[in-house]
RNA sequence: GGGUGCUUAGCUCAGCGGUAGAGCGCUUCCCUUACAAGGAAGAUGUCACAGGUUCGAUCCCUGUAGCACCCACCA
């Protein structure tokens, strides 16, 4: 070849764009369509229709201040499929979409993309505007409400990228059907069923040890803790049998091995086994703990394992979750060190002996690191340290999106039962799971896995600044103490309400804060306990009762498989609840879309494929139809050249229509008019492939309906 | 430690008690205005491993291994 030739294709295909002048093309279908359907309101639902003649869909709503990637794109494909198919079959479908515009995900984007942070000790500044230039070092401290302004603004604007998103996939969503999990019908909907939980004593409000996220500063619930292993070291560090006026003496010691020394000054008993033979003789005495020489009993137990460490373990309040059940049936005292702030307390503890204060004050207000390395120091110098520490790995539990290990501090929540603290319940709560057609169906066994093991009431109350707030007040006593036994509630016609602005029914706005006056409920609920009611939210519950009536219980929730212990479980406790009834009759878990390395698609792996550029680039139907060849809680490596035989395909329809119109002239619509037998055959051939394709869809099949019709 | 799923062609996956399938990829050839292509032909598998049931097992049962995930696990 020389320089001057062109390769054979392109001259080819030069040829063919001037021999063939309307060349069929899928470019641009997507926004032509899209504009249709919004202007002929193709999807919108009918809600003249009874429920036997409704189809409805609880679709996940996408947290707006995250980012897309192409798993999202492929899991929000597989209710669209059934949606359609339903429509097909003459249902009144309805399909709405919301977006999670509440909680901590968004209060860290406007920290970010603003650099600010809400001191709610700040008053209102109307003219406050962020910066041109944010600096993520030096966060500008703002007013809760001008941060919740700011929160409000810059969810607008990332629900506009993914409504755009959606409808270049032709997602078949009835644009006028969406709702926000932070917007007014949401707080109202939201504080309406909170306040009938509570009336009805499903909800309640609890001083207890909280699990405790020292970076947000926020209680977190058991759902939202995920376990992973974490560098420690075993400290042997030995107690003294026979209490001494001073710590130093050459007492005799017993001997405890501990990954959390600087835990030392909160420890309140040491515990074995009952059975275990090595320390019979020392239960029911005390001991002193090295450095502060604080007395402390020796107890059984049975939770205390013999082949752990010495088998003879520190309770501290409060270490770790078995800690507060020793603390609970052991009946010991509350002694904590770590503060909300994940630092040492500052005043020494009067538990502690006065002739220790200098040795605590080396640990006051230093964060659990830098207590712990002081602490090793102080128990060399005590001589109580035996040997040196060990490095281990060991499991910790933090916040899913948190990255210190969570405390556990003892702070007062609110908390809706769930059944993790009565069989009864959780009983109730495993029947609404065998009610559930789960797709897969071996998804279930996740679902009565986390009911089962579950331990504790949900927390629903967090210490942040942008969500729902409680539509709770506290009355003060004379001395301006709240009084948490009498909390004063709206009437339901006031919502929503925001306590921290209005007053309660009764009281004025100057006795806030005042002897004999009201304070507000600081606290937000969880972004789950809103989310929780999305069947309620979208359905119009307590608002448009015509409405929820058509809807509800739904035919269908989708949702991916990792979240069934908190969206998908919280429903149900609230439909259980609020409506006496499962909230769906299906359940259909999508899997992950996995990178070529079948490792997970995740923004902080870096492995993400961004969908506008992969819809860009082969077009919605290429996607769409590789999403639909991923079965129901599959997991899917993403493999960019099975794109372009979606694309064929599409490109083969629409030729094929083509040719038939443009070709073939239009087709009687008179079926007795075929005659010929080519014709006959192919037609009763369509039949089968159209049953087929029709019982696998009432399956949920869509896969095998998609392999029929091909 | 408790639980779930998976293991079939180079890749992604169907399938099923009766001689192994699709798409992509690969090889060879044909065609060049419905098709950012099309058509024809072809190669490629101890159906993870070991037992068992059966006339017959890739499929059912038991066990083993590997991979993935869920739950529990802070001494």
């Amino acid at each position: 070849m020389t320089e001057t030739q062109q390769p054979a294709d392109t001259t080819t295909d030069a040829r063919r764009a001037v021999v063939v002048p309307e060349k069929p093309a899928l470019e641009g279908l997507e926004a032509k369509w899209a504009e249709v359907w919004e202007a002929e309101g193709t999807y919108t639902f009918d809600r003249t229709q009874p429920r036997e003649d409704v189809y409805a869909i609880d679709t996940p709503p996408p947290t707006v201040s995250g980012s897309l990637h192409v798993g999202h794109v492929f899991s929000y494909t597989h209710p669209d499929l059934i949606a359609r198919y339903q429509r097909m079959r003459g249902k009144a479908v309805f399909y709405p979409m919301g977006w999670d515009d509440n909680g901590l995900p968004t209060e860290r984007r406007v920290q970010n993309y603003f650099g600010v942070r809400c001191d709610p000790s700040l008053p209102y500044d109307p003219e406050f505007t962020p910066p041109d230039k944010p600096d993520p070092k030096k966060q500008i401290p703002i007013s809760r409400p001008n941060f919740v302004e700011l929160c409000e603004q810059l969810v607008v604007e990332d629900e506009k990228v993914f409504e755009s998103l959606w409808h270049t996939l032709g997602l078949s969503v009835d644009w006028s059907q969406t709702y926000t999990t932070a917007g007014a019908k949401a707080r109202e909907i939201s504080q309406r069923a909170f306040l009938r939980n509570f009336a009805r004593g499903e909800a309640y409000l609890a001083e207890a040890p909280t699990v405790w996220d020292v970076t947000d500063r926020t209680a977190v619930a058991q759902a939202e803790i995920e376990a992973r292993e974490y560098p420690g070291a075993y400290h042997r560090v030995g107690y003294h049998l026979v209490p001494t006026g001073s710590t130093t003496d050459a007492a005799e010691r017993i001997y405890v091995e501990t990954t959390r020394p600087e835990l030392i000054a909160s420890a309140v008993a040491l515990i074995a086994h009952p059975d275990d033979e090595r320390y019979q003789r020392l239960f029911g005495t005390t001991v002193t703990s090295p450095v502060f020489g604080v007395e402390i009993p020796v107890l059984a137990h049975e939770a205390a394992e013999p082949d752990k460490g010495s088998g003879l373990v520190m309770c501290c309040t409060f270490g770790d979750l078995t800690d507060v059940t020793w603390w609970r049936e052991l009946d010991l005292p509350v002694r904590t060190v770590v503060g909300r702030d994940g630092r040492l307390s500052r005043e020494t503890p009067e538990w502690i002996p006065a002739a220790a204060a200098e040795s605590y004050q080396r640990l006051a207000g230093k964060t659990i690191f830098s207590a712990r390395e002081e602490m090793v120091a102080l128990l060399r110098e005590h001589g109580d340290l035996d040997g040196e520490p060990k490095p281990t790995t060991r499991m910790a539990n933090f916040y899913e999106r948190g990255d210190k290990p969570l405390e556990i501090v003892s702070t007062r929540q609110w908390y809706i039962r769930n059944g993790g603290r009565d069989a009864g319940l959780r009983g109730e709560m495993l029947e609404h799971g065998d009610e559930i057609t789960w797709l897969p169906a071996h998804m279930k066994s996740r679902y009565d896995n986390w009911v089962s093991g579950l331990s504790c009431d949900w927390l629903i109350s967090r210490q942040r600044f942008f969500g729902i707030p409680f539509p709770v007040w506290y009355p003060l006593d004379d001395e301006g103490e709240p009084d948490y036994a009498h909390p004063v509630t709206p009437e339901e016609r006031s919502l929503p309400v925001d306590p921290s602005t209005d007053a309660p029914h009764g009281y004025t706005e100057e006795q806030r804060g005042v002897p004999g006056g009201f304070i507000g409920d600081p606290d937000v609920m969880d972004t789950w306990a809103t989310s929780s009611l999305t069947p309620q939210i979208a359905g119009g519950w307590s608002v448009d009762d015509d409405l929820f009536a058509r809807v509800f219980p739904m035919d269908l929730c989708t949702q991916a498989h990792e979240i069934i212990r908190t969206w998908l479980f919280s429903r149900v406790v609230r439909a259980h609840y609020e409506n006496h009834a499962t909230p769906w009759s299906h359940a259909m878990l999508s899997g992950w879309i996995l990178d070529p390395d079948r490792k997970k698609m995740s923004k902080s792996k870096g492995n993400v494929v961004v969908p506008t550029e992969i819809l860009e680039k082969y077009g919605a139907d290429a996607v769409r139809w590789r999403a639909a060849t991923v079965r129901p809680g599959m997991d899917s490596p993403f493999d960019e050249t099975q794109m372009k035989v979606g694309r064929r395909l599409a490109m083969k329809v629409l030729n094929v229509a083509r040719l038939a119109l443009d070709h073939l002239g239009a087709v009687d619509p008179d079926p007795g008019a075929i005659t010929e037998p080519v014709d006959l055959a192919l037609i009763a051939r369509l039949a089968t492939t159209v049953d087929e394709a029709t019982s696998s869809f009432e399956a949920y099949d869509y896969a095998s309906a998609l392999e029929t019709a091909e």
